[in-house]
RNA sequence: UCCCCAGUAGCUCAAUAGGCAGAGCGGGUGACUGUUAAUCACUAGGUUCGCGGUUCAAGUCCGUGCUGGGGAGCCA
């Protein structure tokens, strides 16, 4: 018989005479005759419950079966009698696939904290909040390429290993196919020049707007940058849409649309997870997810930003002056407590930005915007793109940038130039975003961050 | 990388002023004919993170290292 998934059992319309489920036992419960099993098979959320009465061979069995275990049960599919759940298996047989040893399986019936969980990576999507974690992000994945496909982006895989310092946003993981402590020039290497994992693909996707129009990437970046917080990771996935004759109102306007149709996706098509992480996890999710998607993002230049924190009473660790960076409390200020929702702030200063971001008519302001949230901070940043050959020259000069190692990017403002904009969101960061987990380690399967590497 | 906090049973934590190492959960054994983190009884379980020091005596105080958490910087 064919196995069913707990899934299609629970959502049954009718009874079954002939059942076969499979999953890991969650718990058992004996009584004198019988015994209550609950089976999760990561399909969905919930569990569901089988009873079986004991015989010599079944009580043979259910010695050995206990939380942890893998089994398969085959019955029959009915109303269940009792409180709690509309469906059961009145089982007829059960099956040890695979025993888990009581005295050694680490996963017990009640909350565990996310830092022991931590250390069992490998086993902490048996639990429930873990498996919504991870349920939600394939099909928060899933939704971003739905929400390109459907305004006909295309999407291009831009690579991972990079041989030219794009950017030079932070430091970055070096890529070589030398023998350890070798000290061979990088001509002798694989590539014949230096090579690293790349920290983001747009100047790559650049070229792809530039060509095809609308695109976008959606991969796996890396940084060497030594931070530990809550909120970075070595490795980290972003999705980074171009888009080809579009300025910084059409990208503001694209990553607005962008977060209401993934944040309605996930409420729409993972109700059950999300309710998980509202009850358990963070209990504003619900106002904040309704925040998110019915009220229109503040746009809010980086000049009118500076003259709110300048007049505010809120007391700062660090001054703000026309010209600072700002800061995590200025941000959090901001969309925490000013506007108390997203805010993107527009506009910067040339001086505190990449070469790249087009330089705007008052030659002191960039086009670049970063949209803030509050808790996460920081979750999409991106600009116009200097489109003009001369404007982009003069910039490389200034920030000493060597014009050689981009001769491809800078071709494509000799050739047809064309205004363009885009931006990065970090996808870890969307996913904490909308389950409300505070850790970005508890929202990746396997997170990379300094001196972790374990699984 | 900097600042702050923490590390005690498998997990979550307690231990008065420096004076006998504790609880709940989990595990094991048994009871119970409809349980829902089942319940009840009994039971086993410890290098108090490592190293060094102070003291008659250290889980507790001092130094140092490691690990984890929070904040900052950098960023997505």
């Amino acid at each position: 018989m064919k196995r069913t998934k707990i899934k299609q059992a629970l959502n049954a319309v009718s009874p079954m005479d002939d059942i076969l489920v499979k999953g890991w036992v969650r718990t058992k419960r004996d009584s004198k005759g019988f015994s209550f099993v609950e089976l999760n098979d990561g399909s969905c959320l919930g569990n569901i419950q089988a009873v079986v009465d004991h015989t010599p061979e079944i009580e043979a069995v259910l010695a050995r079966v206990g939380t942890g275990a893998s089994v398969a049960v085959a019955g029959a599919l009915v109303e269940s009698p009792g409180k709690g759940q509309k469906w059961e298996i009145r089982g007829r047989s059960i099956e040890l696939i695979g025993e888990a040893d009581q005295e050694t399986f680490p996963l017990q019936k009640k909350r565990h904290s996310d830092e022991f969980l931590r250390t069992i990576a490998h086993l902490r999507p048996r639990t429930n909040k873990y498996g919504a974690v991870f349920r939600i992000r394939s099909e928060l994945a899933q939704a971003v390429h739905k929400f390109f496909a459907d305004k006909g982006f295309f999407y291009i895989h831009t690579p991972i290993i990079t041989g030219s310092d794009c950017e030079g946003a932070g430091e970055m993981f070096r890529v070589t196919s030398l023998p350890a402590g070798s000290s061979l020039p990088p001509e002798e290497d694989f590539f014949g020049k230096p090579s690293q994992l790349t920290v983001s693909g747009q100047l790559n996707a650049e070229m792809f707007a530039l060509s095809l129009g609308d695109c976008y990437t959606f991969g796996p970046t890396f940084r060497a940058e030594n931070s530990n917080t809550p909120r970075h990771a070595a490795e980290f996935w972003m999705i980074e849409p171009e888009m080809a004759f579009a300025d910084l109102a059409d990208n503001m306007e694209l990553g607005e649309e962008m977060i209401k149709r993934l944040v309605g996706h996930i409420l729409e098509h993972c109700a059950a997870d999300v309710d998980l992480f509202a009850k358990w996890v963070d209990k504003d999710l619900m106002p904040t997810l309704e925040t998110l998607l019915n009220e229109p993002f503040v746009r809010l230049s980086y000049t009118e930003a500076v003259d709110i924190l300048k007049k505010t009473k809120h007391p700062f660790d660090y001054p703000v002056e026309w010209g600072i960076d700002l800061q995590t409390e200025h941000e959090r200020f901001l969309c925490e407590e000013q506007f108390k929702k997203p805010v993107y702030v527009y506009d910067y200063p040339k001086t505190i930005k990449p070469f790249y971001m087009r330089l705007n008519d008052d030659d002191k302001t960039v086009a670049a915007m970063d949209c803030l949230v509050p808790r996460i901070g920081e979750i999409i940043g991106g600009s116009q793109r200097e489109e003009r050959l001369d404007v982009l020259t003069a910039r490389m000069d200034e920030m000493k940038l060597n014009k050689d190692d981009y001769w491809w990017y800078l071709d494509s403002r000799r050739f047809g130039t064309a205004p363009h904009a885009g931006f990065g969101m970090g996808f870890e960061r969307m996913l904490m975003l909308v389950t409300g987990v505070a850790n970005i380690r508890d929202v990746m399967p396997f997170p990379r961050t300094p001196n972790s590497l374990e699984f």
